[in-house]
DNA sequence: TAAGTAAGGGGTACTAAGTACGATAGCCTT
DNA sequence: AAGGCTATCGTACTTAGTACCCCTTACTTA
């Protein structure tokens, strides 16, 4: 069942996924998943704490920086791959079992990796608000790919003065538009900027 | 209209936004609304663009780290005092004329400020992506004060065996249940740590 | 002054979606 | 065979968005 309801938010998007959508893909009838749940709420709960699930758990004493690292980009990815989670993570209030499992050992390796309890908190809170707004501004584009980004920015251009938005008419014909635009490949210059700023405030390491 | 649909989310929250709740607020019947807006949707884009409307503008041509900074703390600001508005921009699509004046402007500075259109393009996503992240980690906590995180700390922790999350268990009582603790205050941290790392890689400025 | 007109406001009703309530059918245990 | 458990389902109520069409008011124009 959790299978199939991720299925039809990755394919149609959150608002597809109703109670009835996710009986008919599982050729039953609505009142039927009550049996297994006891509430729509409660099933996205449990998607969410899917997700978590599906992230890569850093290890406890390796390397914090690349433990850290190798974390942060399993979590852009899985997130980028179910864009609605974080839309969910917002309304949910009760952490599930991933979600507390993943915590906790993100926090073992940055206390492992010789940071003060202070300096985890804001280490750990610095790399999460990275790592969710990067997913969330990768979510709310309005293109998919490199192609599309022509497009919109006409679209958006026409029906203003031509001098409205100087600056973003330069960087989109400059930069955006210039072939091998991508913008999650930036992802992993902003988490090495963090993580080497975070690095000089670790007990044990000192940035390269 | 505007206000009192945003006087709804914000005290009750963006469910407790309907048509019918709106137009009882207004002392009006629902269909009422539809004279000045022609959907449900199109009323919740006007909603995101006043809400950035609300973020202070940094000016182009100052020093761009002031400005940066000022804008960052603004943007926190106004987003937590509507953390629905974030739950919303995932979902639109076309961006609003303050959005748009508020990004060309951000560009407008960061290109004034010395970064090249590369470095921009990178600078932007780092620090809006930190920015959205925090707010949405702000409000996704699920204790509003500093003296709620006791209770939901202690709730969360029964029904689980006792070492199951040691580390968590040690952050809580260690770090979260001491005196003085407040979630948000580690938002200019993280801010700064970024803008440091940033002013590295900007043709004009040295950190300091 | 009388008639026309447009804009604001509303009544009714349809549709989609979550879900309470209770019935039914198959199967298992004693 | 009788009782009970489990999965499934049919019916129907509630909330919410909104299509369609009517009414009133105020202002315009002859």
């Amino acid at each position: 069942m959790l299978q199939a309801a991720v299925g039809i938010a990755d394919a149609h998007g959150l608002g597809a996924l109703t109670m009835r959508s996710l009986a008919a893909e599982l050729n039953a009838k609505p009142m039927s998943l009550y049996h297994y749940i006891r509430s729509k709420d409660e099933l996205l709960d449990a998607l969410v704490d899917g997700v978590f699930a599906e992230i890569e758990l850093p290890e406890v004493g390796g390397d914090w920086r690349a433990e850290v690292r190798r974390r942060s980009l399993s979590a852009r990815t899985v997130l980028a791959r179910h864009p609605w989670a974080l839309t969910l993570v917002e309304a949910r209030t009760s952490p599930g079992p991933a979600n507390l499992r993943h915590h906790d050992t993100m926090l073992g390796v940055l206390r492992a990796g010789g940071f003060s309890l202070q300096m985890t908190a804001h280490a750990y809170a610095i790399i999460d608000a990275y790592v969710y707004g990067f997913v969330l501004q990768e979510a709310s584009l309005p293109f998919d790919g490199p192609d599309s980004a022509n497009a919109v920015a006409d679209s958006i251009m026409e029906g203003f003065a031509a001098g409205d938005y100087p600056h973003m008419v330069e960087f989109a014909t400059q930069h955006v538009q210039q072939p091998g635009y991508h913008f999650g490949g930036q992802f992993e210059f902003g988490l090495d900027l963090i993580l080497d700023g975070l690095a000089m405030h670790s007990g044990a390491t000192r940035p390269s």
